[in-house]
DNA sequence: CAAAAATAAATCGTACACGAAGTATTCTTA
DNA sequence: TAAGAATACTTCGTGTACGATTTATTTTTG
């Protein structure tokens, strides 16, 4: 017997919906749907773990990008996080107040905010790193097929990011 | 020349993050990050493709769960959708005032609102599916690939939503 | 060197998203 | 059958996120 590989690619993609609140029939909007899925449970996840400390995910992330790379600007933040320097601002204020962080005018360049990481945030840092890390450890998550789906995931975003979608249009509807 | 598995498997994870913005040096962050920059990538994606016409990806999901499973409530809606239904509740307004649902007590129970994708909300949905097509086949994604990367992701997603996680405790810093 | 372009942040307006609390309706049960 | 529990939805407060605009400061250029 003879299987046709397109309808057994189908046939996958399917089976591999099939245990989550699957909505979309079309091939191309699963893997979006999964992601957009999936975030929000991460995000949920994260909120349990950090709940009553202030801290939450977009912080935890600007911790780990000052405590890796050093004080750095707003843009250089933007840039490592991946987040717009608009979402940044009004986050990195809290910080600052929160006394996770520091912000400093540069003196050679009177445009650019440098964020540095205060010593607190150093040690909040520390522990939400050891309990996410625990708590990771409980998941048993399968460490090939996730150095797999990252490569994959990577591929994805690249070409999303570099992609010119098509637009929509509603004229003549209605 | 013998290869240590651990080693390997920590080298391979470092591959997949090094095109990427990357941030986490731990293993249990990867993942997440991941997950999170892409999201935002699609978010962005969707945003340029239906810019202009009033479509956001989550009205998209809505419509798409309206018209695969007709009429139903709105917790049923968020069932599929993933969504909680107070995330909803704004959302379904402004989409009837824009006519693509229809919301409406239901007679039976008057603590339910029952809500219908509009034959407006139909033809939006036509069109948007097309130009979502389209743009996802000019991504060329391996299937294989996508197929078992969404089977990974939705073990991970189960593991995620069941898990409790550690709490992250502050006491005795700063 | 001054006007124009470029750059870096911040602000503004809009759109999700969630937990917690509130309201209305239906179901239980004492 | 009436108080209390449960259910369905809404409202509220807070926290991202992003594009567009604004403001302040360099850098370019005519």
């Amino acid at each position: 017997m003879k299987v046709n590989p397109f309808a057994f690619a189908i046939f996958c993609l399917c089976l591999a919906a099939m245990d989550q609140t699957s909505l979309p029939d079309t091939l191309s909007e699963l893997l979006c749907f999964n992601i957009y899925t999936l975030h929000r449970s991460f995000g949920r996840y994260y909120q349990a773990a950090f709940s009553e400390t202030g801290l939450t995910y977009p912080k935890f992330v600007i911790l780990m990008a000052l405590e890796r790379d050093g004080p750095m600007s707003v843009s250089d933040l933007s840039n490592r996080a991946g987040v717009e320097a608009n979402t940044l601002s009004p986050l990195l204020k809290k910080m600052a107040s929160f006394g996770t962080i520091t912000r400093e005018r540069a003196e050679a360049d009177e445009r650019r905010v440098v964020v540095t990481i205060a010593p607190f945030g150093q040690e909040v840092l520390t522990r939400a790193r050891a309990v996410i890390a625990e708590g990771f450890a409980e998941l048993q998550i399968d460490a090939a097929k996730m150095s797999e789906a990252l490569t994959f995931l990577n591929i994805v975003r690249g070409k999303v990011e570099d992609a010119d979608p098509p637009k929509l249009n509603l004229d003549g509807l209605g």
